[in-house]
DNA sequence: CTGCTTCATATCAATTTTATATTGATTCCA
DNA sequence: TGGAATCAATATAAAATTGATATGAAGCAG
């Protein structure tokens, strides 16, 4: 007794479709030779494993003792199969992320370091831009996933997924260091000269918003090109500027910098992932998606 | 993409062996075949899963991933060919049992029963044996196993495994009443007429013994020829008897017999599963076999 | 009854597998 | 160093299996 192993195959799929015709089609093969195989099968092993009738075919108790066994075979074989092709697509390709400075900063370089150690062979491309550049990034298929911060336009063709919130602050540089010693109003705010990106931004849209909701209208003095700029500015004392507070972490660019007290509380922001919906995601792009997403709940260090 | 399971099933053996050659051999099959084989699946699936070397193979990381799921899908179909082979073999056939009538009574009996309503298709055979002639039936291939009492002869061609113990105890019909008030020694019972099973048999050579070693000589005055004759003579009163004490708790039985207290203990006897060592036996064998040497733990009844 | 579905059978071409013979590389041992 | 032994790779031809098409038979619904 020697039975080939690709009768099982065929067996599993007739007992799963319960009909000998349809399952040569999902075997992409034809219905006289699965018949031929489940006969030959069933004299091999001296039993009959299907009761056939006009409307398909049933197991036999026997048939299903089989079944139990041969069931857990094929699911392995295919979940090898799919491992293997899910770590090929891991020793090569490339992945395209847009990401925002915040995003980047606060969140993706430690991911993104983790992946590149994991992965070698995946080569991570990573465009920085701002939330409204990266959507169209994503729209025209030239980044796979990005990770910018709220606001954020809803799209149909997008999917968003938030990974955290972060929370933003008002800093000064030492010129400045008058106003710590009270709690500041929005309103004080719009006295002294302001550094804020560039309108256009979202930050910028974030901003505007939130002062027009006290009837104020901000007057950014300076517009810095990319928020990395921001701090030296202000520690330059060209105004005062609103950063993450993640920014403040970083012990070299601390100095010189004072975080202001104030009245109102600035809303949180979050940092989100988005796709676009209509893009399949290559297996690599899939991975780092999945690092990402779970980056909130798990070891982000390391 | 669609590659042969009985390639996986050739590339578990390679693994195993970590030899094409030796797995070609253990697969009944040639080595350029399996050469063949494995370089195919390779190319199929995109990646090396063996490096080749002077004196066999070794699986690479991915052959290893490969081979965690295939060892559990071969290891399945295998056990499902078994599982169909061993219920197949319980479909019919012969099972003949030597059983003494003691080990019948008080053992065998509801076992023979869960095993018949188990396996209607086989067909048990029983011969009442003494449990000499029983281990000459062992021998002699007429039985496939027997169950019989202690003592028993020790042989390098039989298997013996004790199942449980019992005890027996003397009792009296109502002419004997009398001796219900005192406590016997066994030098008080030889002077009673004593019913024992015929000389020949195990029961019979325990008693001289027991006797023996006090002693004493046992008289048999009436021979029984079957156990089961011994409690209708002790309770028409030719003699006192032994008998195990699972005879006793039969209700039916049990008017007119009475049980005897004795100063000395009757060692405690036991009931054995014996097996010829070199005969193999059947599928339908080892289950009854099996049945039996569980019995001791589990269900008896039901 | 007719058309539809399902499984069974026959047949033949295409493919795959098996087996044999041989080569090449490497190791082991004298 | 040289020869036997071991192991994988290759070539090739015969044998077996598989896959595809056409067709049959039986049950079922309208």
């Amino acid at each position: 007794m020697n039975i080939s192993y690709d009768y099982y195959r065929i067996f599993y799929y007739v007992a799963k479709c319960g009909n000998i015709t349809q399952a040569a089609k999902e075997l992409a093969n034809n219905q006289p030779n699965v018949t031929r195989v489940i006969k030959t099968l069933e004299q091999a092993l001296g039993c009959s494993l299907f009761v056939r009738s006009h409307n398909g075919v049933v197991l036999t108790p026997e048939g299903d003792k089989l079944y139990a066994h041969v069931k857990i075979a094929v699911e392995n074989i295919q979940a090898g199969e799919e491992e293997l092709e899910h770590s090929k697509g891991l020793q090569k390709g490339i992945v395209s992320i847009a990401a925002s400075e915040v995003a980047l900063r606060c969140l993706l370089l430690p991911i993104l370091n983790r992946y590149r150690r994991m992965y070698p062979g995946v080569q991570v491309k990573i465009s920085n831009h701002s939330t409204p550049q990266a959507i169209f990034a994503l729209r025209d298929g030239l980044a796979d996933i990005a990770v910018v911060t709220t606001p954020l336009d809803n799209s149909d063709k997008i999917h968003i997924a938030k990974i955290r919130e972060f929370q933003e602050c008002a800093v000064c540089g030492d010129a400045y260091t008058s106003l710590l010693t009270s709690t500041l109003s929005f309103s004080d705010i719009t006295e002294i000269p302001l550094i804020c990106l560039s309108a256009g931004t979202k930050t910028y849209a974030f901003y505007t918003e939130l002062f027009a909701r006290y009837g104020l209208t901000i007057r950014p003095d300076i517009e810095a090109a990319t928020a990395d700029q921001i701090l030296p500015m202000v520690r330059n004392n060209l105004g005062i500027g609103f950063v993450p507070e993640d920014f403040l972490s970083d012990t070299n660019e601390n100095t010189g910098i004072h975080r202001l007290k104030l009245i109102q509380e600035i809303p949180p922001r979050s940092i989100c992932l988005i796709r676009n919906k209509e893009l399949p995601l290559s297996i690599a792009a899939k991975e780092l998606e999945k690092m990402i997403l779970h980056s909130g709940c798990s070891f982000e260090n390391q």
